[in-house]
DNA sequence: CGCAGTATATAGGATAACCGATATATTTAA
DNA sequence: TTAAATATATCGGTTATCCTATATACTGCG
């Protein structure tokens, strides 16, 4: 994914952004990347995405129900949880920057 | 520095993280990293801040003024534009998710 | 002065995110 | 039925963050 910000290159933050996502609304991969595009305004490829979703597969994270050519993803129990730790951690780090006028 | 979350590991916002702290007030090497303890939970090692900090002065976000064994870091102006332009791309990407319950 | 503690610095290496290219399966269009 | 488009999948490689040492400079204290 090409780095849309000099500074902060975001690596390290899709799968809690995926992870996030789907605790919002069960979706496919490439209705994922699209939901990141419009975050972050690069869509993260094929090759990006798909093994980032089979990480957090193995990972017990997330589970996949197979419809035809497309693939729902749905947060497992303990997907459910991390997105709630994740998300804490993620909250301690950066409010004061969301605030800050 | 240690994985204190299991899915985002943070990657890449280090430089971030330190420019905002930057903008908000001058500081040294130590004293960023005990910051960013705060809001993180680890704390960076020498190895890690110095090399950002280069990094950053490197490419003329930031400047030093040494005083002594301390180094005290101040924003130059492109550092206060890139700052601005981080921090709005951080907040596009991730404001839903600071603002969700 | 000599020693401990603090702040900075760098080299070397591990890790993992991400991409480009390529391949396969399913659906739809023609 | 064949072609095109969509969705998923994998591999190899690049890149950059971050860490573990280790080293150096300055300060203060005895």
């Amino acid at each position: 994914m090409k780095k849309t910000c000099g500074t902060c290159d975001m690596r390290g933050m899709l799968s809690f952004q995926i992870l996030w996502l789907l605790s919002k609304k069960s979706m496919h991969g490439e209705e994922l990347a699209e939901e990141i595009e419009k975050r972050r305004g690069a869509k993260p490829k094929a090759g990006t995405i798909y093994p980032a979703l089979k990480e957090l597969k193995n990972n017990g994270l997330i589970e996949g129900k197979k419809d035809g050519k497309i693939i729902k993803y749905v947060l497992t129990k303990d997907g459910k949880d991390e997105v709630k730790r994740a998300k804490a951690y993620f909250i301690r780090s950066f409010k004061d920057i969301l605030l800050s006028d």
